[in-house]
DNA sequence: CCAGACGTTGTT
DNA sequence: GTCTGG
DNA sequence: CCAGACGTTGTT
DNA sequence: GTCTGG
């Protein structure tokens, strides 16, 4: 699954990625959790051009009327999301990509839980797929919020856990980003396992939930990673 | 018909 | 909003 | 995901 | 143990 990942590539960097979107300075951040605000790329229905947006991360459907709900929607599987209620609507006109660089699974080992850090070889930021909504019966403000999409862990993270985030090819953010497009086979397809062979793992601090969101300490690597499987 | 759920993960 | 269970 | 709380009453 | 908040 993912439940913490991180984005700490400097503003500069992320916007190649997107070379016709403005993209505000984003603060390096090494642990960001459920709740808070994600830097995420979308395009509304009827508007042309796509747009960054800081979303709160945690899916709140637009009839849900407890707060509460949203924090357990942070993550849809992607084998079922087309189908789920609380997430078929947004997979249909509201998808959207976060943007990331890594991520964190948690692995249990004899002396407690080891935290891992994923993320691609060259370190380069990537997009996870993502669906969003706006709920306006809670708030005075309508409230934005997103959820990102798991699918079965690849050989690389299969030791760790079973489930990773879906990563997106830049070839496929068209796609993915356009609420016209209504391929549901061809978007179900887009939601593969990304390649094990592009990826690194690598066991760091368990001091990451400790010393702060923003601390580079998070990825500092463990001395134990060749005993941990 | 109304009432109540609507989710994922890991662990047992 | 929409589906399921009663 | 992890960390931290987990309660009520009366008074300010 | 389980829920809430971040």
């Amino acid at each position: 699954m993912c439940g913490r990942f991180t984005l700490r590539t400097p503003t500069a960097s992320i916007a190649n990625l997107f070379e016709d979107i403005a993209i505000p300075e984003i603060p390096a951040n090494f642990n960001i959790a459920p709740t808070q605000k994600v830097a995420a790329v979308r395009q509304r229905t009827q508007q042309p051009s796509r747009e960054f947006s800081w979303l709160r991360w945690g899916l709140l459907p637009a009839w849900a009327s407890d707060i509460k709900m949203g924090s357990r929607m942070i993550n849809a599987r992607s084998e079922t999301v087309q189908e789920k209620p609380a997430f078929r609507a947004a997979f249909k006109k509201r998808r959207c990509l976060i943007l990331a660089d890594g991520f964190y699974e948690w692995l249990a080992t004899p002396h407690g839980k080891q935290p891992i850090y994923i993320c691609l070889q060259d370190e380069r930021p990537f997009c996870l797929a993502g669906l969003w909504e706006c709920n306006s019966k809670l708030e005075s403000k309508p409230l934005e919020t997103c959820t990102i999409l798991t699918t079965a862990a690849n050989p690389l993270v299969a030791p760790i856990h079973d489930r990773m985030p879906v990563i997106l090819r830049a070839d496929h953010f068209d796609q993915w980003l356009d609420p016209d497009f209504k391929d549901a086979d061809a978007l179900q397809n887009l939601l593969q396992p990304f390649a094990a062979q592009e990826m690194a793992t690598r066991a760091v601090s368990r001091n990451v939930n400790k010393v702060g969101y923003n601390h580079p300490d998070c990825l500092t690597p463990t001395a134990t990673q060749g005993e941990l499987f």
